[in-house]
DNA sequence: CTGTGAATGTGAGAACTTTAACAGGAAGGG
DNA sequence: CCCTTCCTGTTAAAGTTCTCACATTCACAG
């Protein structure tokens, strides 16, 4: 059984890899990758030990390699195809964002308002909330993005679900009925920063 | 010793028992807001006894109490000052959007490019990456929100070191050199989505 | 070909978090 | 005034995650 926060991680240890590629890097050491994660060094190999012996006794973790064996894990060696619902402020500036990471494809974008349709952020067409449940029949997706006030939150979730997404993070923190097998991730920045505080207050004594 | 996730979790039953008192429930149950918020009953329960009794047994919790308590626990029934630095399609959507919570006071926010100098967001003026470490001098703040590109990160982060600023939340993940008793937390949506993405995958087989 | 140095992989155990079960007490009915 | 009901607060156990220490093994030098 692997830990969630090895794969959270994960995340992370791959970005820092990227960035050493890209500084011309060749072999990456544990305690290296460790320390520029925030992490413990023992922590960092018992992560990568969990999926196989990735490195080389005595000489560390060749860059190259354990870039593609971590991306084969967390499954993005291939694109991962996403829709995003709500075009607002948020999901503008996500849509943006997403756009830039190579191994997303971000299918259409889906919002209530009228004037916005046809319209484009980026490469991306803005579609009317109504088309989605057809859409998906044509485009299958993987994840789905929500950036839309909590109340339309259910409504877009079953939509989805119906189109066989099986992955979705919301924005607004509402109180769903979350189909089984589907994941639901909430990310709150208010949320986020509350608890930051909490954090900052204790750290200071 | 309080559990961080616990703190977490009060934040996510702080926004619940707000619907609910809009609502107009005033007592709680253990079991309904675990219902709600995705938890156990007995981890609710749990949670909050870390703070003390505030339950009537039998009966559950008063709704009005319980939040100023949880309130009172993260430190929000006053407000938190914010400055926040980055003002470009993400930074402007999260300016808006804390705006709209009532315990956080933006101060200010930041930008490099002087086109933007003295405009506005909402009520928010947004100033010169210069002016930051004098401003904080005048005007303290508790925590710093920085979209920015990772490479003026690190940068961003000494100034408000200087300036008092004991908590910052990062949207760019970057390698920092924390200064000893700052928290730094970094908030990364293509991480959070590779991971979203890997638990879906598990959750189909 | 052998010895040395260096960093990985791992197993035991410590620390932390969640669950389960139940003792205890408040409210309300009779 | 007592009894029943119900849900909290708590304790012990189960489960999970992280740390520490060290045996292992690879690369390279002599």
């Amino acid at each position: 059984m692997i830990p969630e926060a090895t794969i959270r991680r994960l995340s992370v240890y791959l970005r820092c890899l990227r960035r050493a590629k890209a500084r011309g890097e060749d072999m990456a050491l544990s305690s290296l990758l460790a320390h520029r994660c925030g992490v413990s060094a023992s922590l960092v190999r018992k992560d990568l030990s969990y999926f196989g012996g990735f490195g080389i006794k005595g000489k560390g973790y060749r860059v190259d390699e354990l870039i593609r064996s971590i991306e084969g894990i967390l499954g993005i060696d291939r694109p991962i195809r996403v829709v995003q619902i709500g075009v607002g402020n948020l999901g503008s500036a996500i849509l943006r964002y997403l756009q830039q990471v190579p191994y997303f494809k971000i299918l259409a974008a889906f919002d209530i308002d009228e004037r916005k349709w046809g319209k484009r952020v980026g490469e991306v067409e803005i579609r009317s909330c109504g088309e989605l449940g057809e859409f998906l029949r044509e485009n299958p997706a993987e994840l789905g993005v929500i950036s839309i006030p909590p109340d339309g939150v259910q409504d877009v979730i079953d939509t989805l679900w119906r189109g066989g997404v099986k992955g979705v993070m919301s924005f607004a923190l509402a109180e769903i009925d979350v189909p089984e097998g589907m994941v639901l991730q909430f990310v709150d920045i208010a949320s986020e920063l509350e608890f930051l505080y909490y954090k900052a207050k204790k750290q200071k004594k």
